[in-house]
DNA sequence: GTTCGTGCAAACAATTTGCATAAGT
DNA sequence: ACTTATGCAAATTGTTTGCACGAAC
């Protein structure tokens, strides 16, 4: 079940490679799926400490260029957060809580919240495509450290 | 009237001051100002382009360290955005539209989406302190411009 | 007078770019 | 074969730190 899901994913990758004639590489399967088995939003940085132990000759740069071309394919978010950039492959709808003291973010889903529009009126001309709801606050972890 | 909600935000600036024994400096003052004065939501670096045009001698140091300052004693709020951080003088709970093109932010007043709440058993052990809703699309220049 | 802020320069971190080589189609 | 990605090193940008001097209380 997850596996299919995953399986599914990595086709939706291939699919919009294809379309946009783009090659499937190993480090673009590699990084997907990296991205596919979290959802703590990591960093930049922290896809690469973890892709690096299976592909040791990969590089800084391919992540960032990767995770910039996924983002175009529109196959990840990129998540504003306060300490900087985040990546996402779940591209559903769904909202944020992010812990003000560690960083920490986490899903939310709440189908009472996926229905919200704003007035045009309060549009100032912009043609919204999304929107996520982030709440913020203080995590269970970092409660008990204080 | 304008005028008399700077006043009244400028004092809360130097009650929140004196009550951390912190020194109302010019510097702090200025930048602070130059916050009021704005709804775009600034990077420190605009914020220091601004500043310096009235303070030459003033560092980018000074700002990012004033910046904190105001975050910690809860005067101004440092913003997510996934171009790094963004600093908001509005304290009070509001929403924001994001443009995926530019980055250009700006402010949604709609009451309508002030009393969300999330089900405790979404809540994964935080403790919610608010929220904003981040509308993301595309804004009238970026869309007139492509 | 004492404490804390400020400015400078240097350190550091995150991200981007140019270019030669390697891999995918 | 052709096109685009990759890895490396260097450049760039954003942000933080240590320290001497100056300003606010």
């Amino acid at each position: 079940m997850q596996y299919k899901w995953v399986a599914s994913r990595l086709q939706e990758l291939e699919v919009a490679c294809r379309e946009n004639r783009l090659p499937v590489t190993a480090q673009r399967r590699m990084i997907f799926e990296e991205l596919l088995a979290r959802d703590d939003h990591p960093t930049a940085d922290q896809i690469y400490e973890a892709v690096r132990t299976r592909m040791p000759q990969l590089s800084r740069t391919t992540i960032y260029r990767t995770l910039d071309t996924f983002v175009e394919l529109g196959v990840i978010r990129r998540v504003a957060h306060a300490g900087g950039a985040r990546y996402d492959a779940n591209t559903a709808r769904h909202h944020h809580l992010v812990c003000s003291a560690c960083g920490k973010m986490a899903d939310v889903l709440e189908p009472s919240l996926d229905q919200l529009t704003l007035r045009k009126g309060k549009r100032l001309g912009f043609r919204i495509d999304d929107y996520s709801v982030h709440f913020t606050g203080i995590c269970a972890d970092c409660q008990s450290h204080s």
